[in-house]
DNA sequence: CAAATAGTGTCTGTTAGACACTATCAC
DNA sequence: GTGATAGTGTCTAACAGACACTATTTG
């Protein structure tokens, strides 16, 4: 056999010639969301190397022949932030011509989301990094989005401010019927926590009386009893998600 | 350059080496549905190579390097069918390792819709048909589905039993909310031929008044004035789609 | 005329939003 | 006590479902 086989990715991408294999590559990104003090936060990964050098990214990586997309989803999450059993949910893939300038590369996106405390370990590592999604009308998405570091907005390396904004797109949609909101929250949390998830990703208020309502009437919500401490105003009281397995 | 580049897709199948390179390769396929008669049809295709010999497929192939997803859903449209202009959706992308025992493939799925009246030239040219889809229990789906031809069920082969699942489940999901019941009704239409579109791909009844209101409650309904004729009842007004474009 | 479906008017039950009110904490 | 938020009760407007009724065609 003439060919050598790469053995890193970045083999692969010197000796790729489209001639011999005339078909694209096949990566992974993951726009894993979490929610901090009522804003909306995305993990972010500074490149050290051409194209794009200095510039921030999704976390991705190509698919490997032995695992299935999900896999190859989780596996790159555990890889860049330690991270495991984190919800994960594939969300559109994307394969526009000059996505990568190096060579044709189609990306299945996956988003993520983790509540916070589970980031506090690894925040800020110099390259990876929690960045504010700023989207950029009052919930116009879809199109393309932005983060913002340092008091400065940002534009995403390659296609991924649009994978970002099909992200936020996509749990903007989902909150309505899919108990999504419990993924950002630790697990004992008060309704007013929810509320501020849901507002947060919103980008708007809603009804506190009427989401009380649909919340408690979901029979997903289940109270402790145990009641918030160290407030300073009437204590709320703690409620868990009740998982559909216990139905 | 010691291997020359294969010419076709099945040369390429024949000397492909996952060691020399170990990358999955990318195809698309498109579940095209259709509602004729109060049934929801699909269009398969009728293999005549191993694997899955004289067993039915989605029409389907691999990307080129130089077209887009949504360029290659239509490309193979066009060359299967003849058909052109065809409403054209990305659904999932499918990465099960053993979806295809040749090779690692992973099949990015699209769902077009067609209205019956463009489909009547081709229909039934033996290896091309339209197939009722069978969906199992009364509307739970997301799982695999059958077709059924000549009063008799049939899995697909692959997993494109799965890929038209997910596409029922998310033209039924959408029919809530946006206008795609339109792409299966000829330009001008009664509103009860809309309410049958509904209901047969809901597989299950709608209210009337409700669902009157809601329509043309929806401003996306013009009202052309003219009537139906050579019924033996009461003739409907013909209703066409009010395109987004002219709001 | 009868039969069949198109289309309208009205009532009712459910639910979101609004508002007023009470409850419970820290200070 | 005040200030702040948690949580409850009730009214109202909007809307889906149900039903009754009228309208218009063929035969």
């Amino acid at each position: 056999m003439k060919n050598p086989k790469p053995q890193t990715e970045q083999e692969f991408l010197e000796t790729y010639d489209p001639n011999i294999f005339p078909h694209p590559s096949l990566s992974v990104d993951v726009a894993m969301l979490t929610v901090r003090q009522r804003s909306l936060e995305v993990l972010v990964i500074k490149r050290t190397e051409h194209p794009f050098k200095d510039r921030y990214t999704l976390p991705g990586g190509f698919v490997h022949l032995d695992e299935t997309l999900d896999q190859a989803a989780a596996r790159l999450l555990k890889a860049k932030t330690g991270l495991d059993n984190v919800f994960l949910e594939q969300l559109y893939t994307f394969g526009r011509l000059d996505r990568d300038p190096r060579t044709r590369v189609i990306s299945v996106a996956y988003y993520a989301l983790v509540n916070t405390e589970r980031l506090e370990a690894l925040e800020n590592t110099d390259t990876i990094r929690l960045a504010r999604v700023e989207v950029p009308w009052l919930g116009e998405v879809g199109g393309k989005v932005q983060i913002r570091l340092e008091k400065q907005n940002h534009d995403l390396a390659f296609d991924h401010g649009e994978i970002l904004g099909t992200a936020v797109k996509r749990i903007r949609g989902k909150l309505d019927y899919a108990p999504i909101g419990f993924q950002l929250l630790p697990e004992r949390f008060t309704l007013r926590q929810l509320q501020d998830v849901h507002e947060t990703i919103l980008a708007r208020g809603v009804n506190k009386d009427s989401f009380r309502r649909r919340m408690l009437a979901s029979e997903q919500l289940e109270a402790t009893g145990a009641l918030e401490s160290g407030v300073d105003y009437r204590p709320a009281e703690f409620y868990t998600f009740k998982s559909p397995s216990a139905l």
